[in-house]
DNA sequence: TCTATTAAAGATAGAATACTCTTAAAAATG
DNA sequence: CATTTTTAAGAGTATTCTATCTTTAATAGA
């Protein structure tokens, strides 16, 4: 597993948040409902999210939570961080702490290139981009058949 | 995190293994104290080695556990899937099930770029590959130092 | 001000992972 | 055959991750 359960539903939650045009509030209730995530973990989890400025949030009626900045401007890594991290994207393979350029471990650039690799990946997308590939088979996200486990 | 530690710990000890020519076993107490990794934690990681044939075992005096193949036939992949199982290799960023060529998740095509990218990495590399990085220098993988967290 | 709505925060429970300890089984050696 | 060495197997504990439930705080609107 590479991203934690928690940072995988951050990342539903965010994509969808995304494709919603308008600039309202959408309740954590709507949200676990339509993606199928248990309501009060999502809920930790967007705290997390909000804390960080990722999302923002508004308590009482008509509240909920929604993207703090526009979709173009958060990436995929921004909500990967902020929920599992930066250790994942330092971490040596083999686990010896003081594994670097000065000390490699025997895997030691295969390892870091490969992380680098993700993070530019993960860098490279925005959560717009996202949602644009989201769109066209409305309800990938969304459907029961989709998000709940076989 | 991306392995577990039970993988990481079987990676070291396999590669530890690996650097030692001469064929004889070599207790799972010396490996756990080299490596600085509890005993018997690291016998659990190893009988799943064992029971993959990657590693071959032998009870009583004089006996231990050794590389059941030669070095350069064994892959990081193969001691990875061992452990890790190959589900790692296999999910969805989103945590989809079904998500796939098919019904393909917003992030489907870069993340199958990566996994196979981490596949092949893993599968281009062989322990007596890593064992020969490794020799330079010695004590990288077993000096205290390296091996305790900090 | 009162009530309903909604996120935040905290406490608890369950599951998975990491780690420890004990006993059993296999093998060597005297 | 008894003793020692060493892995195998099983049970038990601890910690972390995932999930649920309850209470509190903020806000809107009647």
């Amino acid at each position: 597993m590479i991203l934690s359960k928690s940072c995988v539903y951050g990342l539903r939650a965010s994509v969808y948040l995304a494709s919603k045009k308008e600039d309202h509030f959408i309740t954590i209730k709507k949200l676990s409902d339509d993606l199928n995530i248990s309501f009060h973990f999502l809920t930790k989890v967007l705290q997390q999210l909000t804390k960080d400025e990722i999302l923002e949030s508004y308590k009482g009626p008509n509240g909920g939570v929604k993207l703090a900045k526009p979709a173009h401007s958060v990436t995929f890594l921004d909500v990967v961080l902020s929920i599992d991290g930066k250790y994942m994207l330092s971490e040596c393979v083999l686990g010896l702490p003081v594994c670097g350029e000065l000390n490699p471990c025997p895997l030691h650039d295969e390892w870091h290139q490969l992380k680098e690799n993700l993070r530019s990946m993960m860098a490279n997308i925005t959560l717009e981009e996202l949602s644009f590939r989201h769109e066209p088979k409305h309800g990938n996200l969304t459907a029961k058949r989709f998000a709940s486990r076989v």
